[in-house]
RNA sequence: CGGGGAGUGGCGCAGCCAGGUAGCGCACCUGUUUUGGGUACAGGGGGUCGGAGGUUCGAAUCCUCUCUCCCCGACCA
């Protein structure tokens, strides 16, 4: 192995959390606000969250769901109507009790007393509730339903431990919220919603993931069933990328969302809720991530292609620049992945050898280095960000393609990075997980000698509840484990209970998470 | 919220124990140099040392309170 000198002073087998620390503040994606858990997301990273917003909502649009908005603030009182939520919900939630500060007479301020709010306001965790009432007024009749609606918002839970991205006490998110004539109908939309789901994360974000029930325990508060995407991280750990929940009739029942069926009767609808936010961008990170800083994959990268001109403060610069926006020119007019190829011609004073190492922090797919040499030559010097080494010399695997030539292979590059970054993490994902496993022995005995990132393994179990599942719950607990999810269409189980002995009823995933 | 660690110019850190009025590397600015690749040298700008209060002639250094971050745990759709 050729001594490479990597762009970051932190390497993921070192210290894999101060490297994802590291990768945040290199790539420039966001930075603590002084305020509590919550961060300041910056150009490269909301640009970031731009992407998946914009094809989120296409896929979320396409499926005939609509956008709405509602309030920030929701009445206490709607809390209090759905039991499980409320056990769920009310450890971290942000309070409104005032409307007004005055002085304190020493110089600050506090709530002013008079102004108490007779109800105190709570900050949305989740918008079940405030939702649920508006589809308490806005279904009547069976011909209403199925009422299908989303929203983009900002939700507070007030989490003991935050993580840039991962768990933040504010995150930016997308809540889809439908109601439905029946269970049937409802289920369907469940499952329409993580499949959604898992193509937009695994086709937009490349990020590998299966997909799968929720154990009882797992389960969000006052949902009859979970659904979930689980992503392997490059530390072995899981990370829930998204949720999709079938409430069954309960919040209908606590917001009186009910409609008149075909034979005049009263029906309570069957509701569904399901939700991804910015905690995906953290598992691009921690994905796609490497020891050079994020890599980006081309579908959500703001900048596909970045043109850096080697400019040195004479006159052939004119002519450099304005080869390079020839450049930008073609490279702008072709498409790629349906859509037109997002390029940048970085013209920010500076060195273009120190900007070239900005930008593989921030992990722009390719990055173009011209100088006068190459516009002698009718070429361009360019590096693919998920292959920039080469592994024999240890140097920067640079090519020099001809012009018109490398502008035209734009959107096959582009395309080719994008599957090359999925087919990385979806190799090393299969390689990880460990299957046939029989007996909890073993199970302790990987986790200890797996070394310092181990993966998942797939166990067989009885699905036990209540009690015998608590006990269950708290033998993993042991090892840090946690039960991920069912995958959707695994092969029948055909042994016996790892846990209790019993015949095994379905494959479980275990795995430490995030 | 419990245990541990930490907050000093944009980033990474030293100084703190044994108080005396702020320093290093990178980055940044200027100049020279170099020019197919993270050039080198010289000069320079920027910090009321997280915040508040206290002890003292004097506080980054000592004491009290508080805010924020990191690690472990508890908690967590």
């Amino acid at each position: 192995m050729p001594n490479i000198r990597h762009a970051m002073n932190v390497k993921r087998e070192d210290d894999f959390a101060k490297w994802y620390q590291e990768v945040i503040t290199a790539a420039d994606m966001a930075e603590e606000s002084g305020v509590r858990g919550c961060m300041v997301i910056k150009p490269w990273g909301y640009g970031i969250w731009e992407r998946i917003q914009r094809l989120m909502d296409d896929r979320i649009k396409e499926a005939g769901v609509q956008n709405c908005y509602f309030p920030l603030f929701i009445p206490l009182a709607n809390f209090e109507r759905e039991a499980s939520h409320v056990d769920g919900f009310a450890k971290e939630m942000a309070v409104v009790t005032h409307h007004r500060l005055i002085a304190d007479g020493e110089g600050g301020l506090i709530p002013d007393p008079e102004a108490k709010l007779e109800e105190p306001l709570v900050v949305r965790p989740t918008s079940e509730t405030i939702i649920g009432d508006a589809m308490a007024r806005w279904t009547q009749s069976w011909r209403d339903l199925p009422l299908m609606i989303n929203q983009w918002a900002n939700v507070v839970r007030w989490e003991m431990r935050t993580r840039m991205f991962l768990r933040t006490s504010e995150f930016l998110w997308q809540e889809g919220h439908t109601a439905h004539a029946n269970k049937e109908e409802a289920l369907d939309e469940t499952h329409r919603a993580l499949e959604m789901y898992r193509a937009c994360v695994e086709e937009d974000m490349a990020l590998p993931v299966i997909a799968g029930e929720k154990p009882e325990n797992e389960r969000f508060p006052g949902a009859d069933e979970t659904w979930s995407i689980e992503a392997m991280m490059q530390d072995g750990k899981a990370l829930q990328a998204g949720t999709s929940h079938y409430l069954g009739t309960n919040f209908a029942k606590a917001a009186g969302i009910q409609y008149q069926d075909r034979e005049g009767t009263q029906q309570h609808c069957h509701t569904t809720s399901w939700g991804t936010s910015t905690r995906m961008i953290g598992g691009v990170i921690m994905t796609h991530g490497d020891d050079d800083g994020l890599r980006v994959p081309p579908r959500i990268a703001p900048y596909q292609v970045v043109i850096l001109p080697m400019l040195r403060d004479k006159p052939e610069d004119e002519a450099t620049l304005a080869y390079c926006e020839e450049v930008r020119a073609g490279i702008a007019a072709q498409f790629s992945m349906g859509e037109k190829v997002r390029v940048l011609l970085d013209k920010t004073p500076g060195k273009a050898t120190a900007k070239r190492w900005d930008w593989v922090r921030k992990g722009a797919p390719v990055i173009i280095e011209v100088g006068p040499r190459d516009m002698e030559n009718g070429k361009v010097a360019a590096i693919r960000r998920d292959k920039m080494w080469n592994m024999e010399t240890g140097k920067l695997a640079n090519s020099f393609p001809e012009r018109s030539e490398f502008i035209e292979s734009i959107p096959a590059l582009l395309e080719d990075i994008q599957n090359n970054l999925f087919a990385e993490a979806r190799d090393r994902r299969d390689a990880n997980i460990k299957r046939g496993v029989t007996e909890w022995s073993e199970v302790s005995e990987f986790y200890k000698s797996a070394g310092k990132y181990p993966g998942w393994i797939e166990v067989e179990w009885s699905k036990p509840t209540g009690d015998a599942l608590a006990k269950v719950v708290e033998q993993l607990k042991q090892e840090k484990l946690t039960i991920r999810n069912v995958p959707r269409g695994s092969a029948p189980a055909t042994g016996k209970c790892i846990f209790t002995g019993d015949a095994a009823v379905e494959r479980i995933l275990i795995a430490r998470a995030y």
